[in-house]
DNA sequence: CTTGACGTTGACGCAGCGTCAGGGTTGCAC
DNA sequence: GTGCAACCCTGACGCTGCGTCAACGTCAAG
């Protein structure tokens, strides 16, 4: 008769899984001797090395149970279901890798290929880290609600970045972040603001138009501005009192005859 | 302002998957509001966004946080570890999946594929159920402490089943299995078995020797045969008598003289 | 008699949340 | 005003497959 320990070695397991196969029932409990101890016979050790053996190729305990009492097509049928999981599971983990692979650095987690290039064009053309990082979080923020258009965006933003008064407005933008509210300088930068959005023509605003933001995730992306840079407020409420209204997705208001909207 | 399950969905998880952060210390508990509710700001969603990100990409929780916050060094070096972790975990599921494979049915279950050809070879000739049943429990056995030798052990095995002799003898040992002790034809028995035994020659006997099972082994094996045929011990006894012991491993006995071992 | 290696049960720990339970809040429709 | 659904909160257990104490009894050897 064998010890619990030499039933496990012989069947390649350990002490506390063998106890834990009769804990759930999978390995009946064996009689015990006269001071407790289980004893066991050579069958267990059999037993014990079946159930090993689908184990360790992945079986779940819980079917494990079923597995060894099953005829052959049942068997078979089972076997081709486990196959299909460790499959699903090896394509998961495939997927992990590719994810991971892209991870290489900062920028790019969370954000696709054209997205980290178009950031990088940022910094080839001076525009400070920051105002970058406000982007890339803008953009993380966009690709985890529309991962389907994010090429289409960002293939207009390079667009827009050809234009270097688009560009210039980057820089600006990039001190005006330090600006205490009712800074003297801030209505001049609301009026290049509303004079760059009037040049632009209305084809073009037909196309912003149609794949444009929704307006929850404007609203979110708005509040990032909001929060993050002091004077926005105030930009904000000086560009409507030129006719235009949001920041994100910035529109015309619907009423061109002026009115003050400090008011609320 | 965010709810908490804005900010989720925003990010693509789960409401408790969002608590869990906060428990964890993942993700820092934003304010409350009057009636105690979490209320974030969009810059939450990006960082969770980011948790997530390396969360499906296999990394786990435990690493999430120093990565976020690791140069591009240390988080290229802690990639490549996870990368290869990833690599490992797919290289294990796939060695399941070959296991798995190779379980098509009953007797396959841990055995390599010659032992199974073995058992086959046996249901060819004729050799009843229950003792092929026998064989394989104990060639389970082996090849779970011996599997580098399973090979030629079977090999042995299969040339022994080209002697009619050895094939007669299965034969007649399965009608044993059904005798109860006492029985007057069991004398008859040990005799053929003994005179199988000194028909092998001596070249054969050192090659068995040196390939033998280790005593524990043999001693297992033993208790198999023991436990589930109850004329076992009674044939064991009658083949001592006849000068040889034991019956996974048969040897001479050192004292040829002949002595009665059934006293103890 | 001591010591060390074994055996016993019972319990917590792990990863990453899912899923109640048992409350309070909010917002909308009636 | 009132009901209802849909939120929010905390706290706790569940899942998988054991690893790892803890606290104690047993056995064999020196």
């Amino acid at each position: 008769m064998l010890t619990i320990s030499q039933l496990a070695s012989y069947a390649g397991v350990t002490v506390r899984a063998v106890r834990h196969y009769h804990a759930t029932g999978l390995l009946p409990e064996p009689g015990r001797d006269a001071s407790g101890y289980r004893r066991y016979d050579a069958a267990a050790v059999v037993e014990l090395i079946r159930i090993r053996t689908l184990a360790e190729a992945g079986v779940p305990l819980s079917r494990v149970k079923e597995l060894l009492t099953a005829g052959e097509s049942e068997f078979a049928c089972a076997v081709a279901d486990i196959d299909r999981r460790l499959r699903a599971e090896i394509q998961e983990l495939h997927r992990h890798r590719k994810r991971i692979a892209q991870l290489a650095a900062g920028d790019s987690l969370a954000l696709p290929p054209e997205a980290v290039a178009y950031l990088g064009r940022l910094r080839e053309l001076g525009i400070p880290e920051r105002m970058i990082e406000g982007e890339r979080d803008a953009w993380i923020l966009v690709a985890a609600q529309l991962p389907g258009r994010m090429e289409m965006y960002i293939r207009n933003k390079r667009d827009q970045l050809e234009d270097p008064s688009v560009v210039s407005i980057y820089r600006e933008l990039d001190d005006v972040i330090d600006w205490a509210p009712g800074d003297p300088r801030l209505p001049a930068v609301a009026d290049r603001l509303v004079a760059q959005l009037e040049a632009i023509d209305q084809a073009e605003w037909e196309a912003f138009a149609e794949n444009g933001f929704s307006d929850d995730l404007a609203d979110l992306l708005d509040s990032m501005f909001l929060d993050q840079v002091p004077v926005a407020h105030e930009l904000m409420r000086l560009i409507q009192e030129r006719g235009w209204t949001g920041w994100t997705n910035l529109k015309r208001l619907e009423t061109p005859h002026r009115r003050s909207a400090t008011g609320g």
